[in-house]
This record gives C-alpha cells, sequence and structure tokens, in this order.
DNA sequence: GTTGTTCTGGACTGTATAGTCCGTAATGAC
DNA sequence: GTCATTACGGACTATACAGTCCAGAACAAC
C-alpha cells in the first residue's frame, strides 16, 4: 500500500476520551483535542471524521469499558450486596483521590447535550439501559440464591442503583468528602438489604 | 432622574434563567438570551453585567425558588415520607409533561462548570448544601415526632435524597417514562420506612 | 420648551473555533 | 530507484460569539 499511520488510532481515541470526559464537549476545542492526542487536525480528521464523530466514538468506548468494569464487579463470587458496595467503594475511592472528579461521562453528555440533541438523549438511555441490564441480571442471580426477597422487585432495584450512582456521581463532581460520599452509600445499599 | 426602564430587571432575570436552564451556559448566546428576554445586548449588559455575571444571578434566583419549594413540600404537615413523596411526584409530573425534561438547574451547572471553576463546583456545593439542610430538618422534626428510628441517621438520609433526587433529574433528561421513574421513586423512599 | 441624564438598538471589533486544503514526507509495490 | 498512494503539518477560511460603543430616543426637572 502506502505510508502506514504513525499513530495508534486506539490510544488516540482513549485520549480523546479522556479530554472530552473532562471538559465536555463544546468545553474541549479541536486545539484541546490535537494536544491531548498529539495529532494534527488532517490526522484527527482523516481517522476519525469530526469533533462529534470523535465523542460518539469515545462514548462508545468508555461505555465499553464500563460495562466491563460493572460486570466485572458484579461477577466475583460474593453476596451481591457486597459486589455492589465493592463497586461503589471503587467510585468513591477515585472521586475521593481526584480521578473520579470528572463524574460519569455519560451522565456528562446527558447533561449538556440530551436536551438538544434527541439521538445523544436516546444514545445515553441506552446507555444506561445497559448499566440497569447487568445491575438486573446480578440481583436476578442474588435473588435465585436467596440472597434478596422474593417479593423484590429487582428489575426498580436496578433502576433506583443506576439513578443514585449517577447523582453519587454528580455530588462527587462538587464535593470530595468521602464522609458524604459514604453516607450516601451507605443509605444506598440499604435496598440492598432483606 | 432621566428615562425610565423599559423592562422589569426581575421578569428579564427569569426568563435568562429559563434560557441557561435549558441549554446550558456554553450553549446559550448572547443572541438566545437578547431572544428570551426582549433586550438589546446594551440593556442585558447595562442590567446584569454580562454573561457569566447573568448566569450568577439566574442561579441564585433558581436556589431560592428551589428552596422555597422543597422547604414548602416538606413544611406540609403529613408525615415526612408523604411530604418527600409529594415532592418527589412533582418532579416526575413535570419530567413526564415535559417542563421538567431540562433537569435539574444546579445539576446542569455541576455537570458542566464545576469541574473547570472552582467558584462555580463551591457555588453548587453551598447550594446542595442548603437542599440537604432542608431535608436533614424535616426529617429531624420527623425523628422527635416519632416517625423516623431514633437510631436513623437523619444525616445521611438527608445527603442520600439529595443525591438520588439528582440522580432521578438526570435520568429525567434521557428518559420520561413514568413507570421507570415511579420505580426509581419506590426504591428511594424506603430510606424513610421504620 | 430646554437641558441634562439615562436607556436602547444595532453596528462594530476582536477573538476563538470547526473544518478545509495543499505542499511535503514517508512508505510499499514492482 | 521509480511511482503510486497515503499520512502529516500547518496555514487558511468562514463563522459564531462575547463584549464594546455610539447615535439617537425617551424621560424628569426646571
Amino acid at each position: 500500500m502506502a505510508r502506514p499511520r504513525e499513530f495508534d488510532v486506539d490510544t488516540a481515541l482513549e485520549r480523546a476520551m479522556h479530554a472530552f470526559w473532562a471538559k465536555g464537549f463544546k468545553a474541549t476545542s479541536l486545539d484541546d483535542l490535537c494536544a491531548a492526542t498529539g495529532l494534527s487536525r488532517s490526522s484527527l480528521y482523516a481517522a476519525f471524521g469530526g469533533k462529534r464523530e470523535l465523542l460518539n466514538q469515545s462514548l462508545r468506548r468508555y461505555e465499553e469499558q464500563g460495562i466491563a468494569r460493572i460486570t466485572a464487579a458484579l461477577s466475583r463470587n460474593v453476596p451481591v450486596r457486597e459486589a455492589v458496595a465493592g463497586f461503589v467503594d471503587g467510585l468513591i475511592e477515585r472521586i475521593a483521590s481526584g480521578t473520579g472528579r470528572a463524574g460519569c461521562f455519560i451522565g456528562n453528555c446527558a447533561a449538556e447535550l440530551a436536551r438538544q440533541d434527541r439521538a445523544m438523549a436516546a444514545r445515553v438511555r441506552r446507555s444506561l439501559e445497559r448499566i440497569e441490564a447487568a445491575f438486573r441480571e446480578a440481583l436476578a442471580r442474588a435473588q435465585a440464591r436467596g440472597e434478596i426477597a422474593r417479593s423484590a422487585d429487582v428489575n426498580a432495584i436496578a433502576r433506583f442503583l443506576v439513578a443514585s450512582i449517577q447523582g453519587l456521581r454528580l455530588i462527587g463532581k462538587v464535593n470530595a468528602d468521602r464522609a458524604a460520599l459514604e453516607d450516601i452509600k451507605a443509605v444506598m445499599l440499604r435496598c440492598l438489604d432483606r
């Protein structure tokens, strides 16, 4: 063929994702993206198409990583309550240490873009539904194991967990106080008590 | 004196607030603000100072209205659980009917600006703390009345409620399905069960 | 009515930004 | 080595935007 790419598309996307995640879509300029990825505009456009497409691909990447992380946390061979607690602990840890201060990329996109952009709203909705499904399945397994009352509505609990985790991460953007976040977690997890 | 203002500063601010609330800070241009308020740039700048100052004043206005609304909902002469349920019902109602689809203005500012702007982060934090305090006080009164176990941590519950309401409203931006929101509410309110 | 003062509309300015384009560089195929 | 092809850097374009400014309008005081 011809001259090969000098950069790795995957690592460039990872870096672009972090830029969007940290600053939001509008606030991240193409110069920011060039700086973050180390690429020139031409390379960026050739590889990804444009700012919006780059956001979409970043979001997809984040979504896959997030689902994987959640699924892993919920697949541990421990009671669900403990598994969910472990996942939330991880979030709190990252908020307190600073790396989680950017919130949830999906939630950020929802807040910034969903109202003006139906496609983005639908995308975020589907994304959250996938997360919800991961929780629902873990809860259903736990219910089958007898960890959760047969009468409990695992669907509702899954929805609740998704919403309150979004809430927790939003709070984490303005308040990294671990005690406050632990308070939220403690009350939140009571939905898993028998 | 001299020529009087042709517009009412208060209604102009109310309209500007709704513009920011619906579209976000960056996405709301000065032309949008002029259109929303019916004012020219000169009048806008003379009355409010600039885009950022206008956002701050809009946020203050929203904050006062929000606190008043929450305080009113929690001051009803009914059990706290019912009072909180009524408040959340109102949120869901507005989301389902469309008027609540813009989410919480405070939460929107947190998501869009807090990360890049320490002053905004502090402002949002204080704002959420005021809401938290309103819940805490209502919960403490209820606890004194014996509606809530003496052992319950009303501070933690208040924090939890603020976080999960933010989560609910964020979800409401992308999913106005009443059943889903009611699910979240139902699990959320269990923290008030005895 | 005259005068001094404040208000208002809209033109204007400077800057930031997304996206385009082209000359040059690097590579593989033969 | 030559050629065709793709990648890269950076200049360039067009536009959108926040904020400024001024000329004229509207009013109060006298």
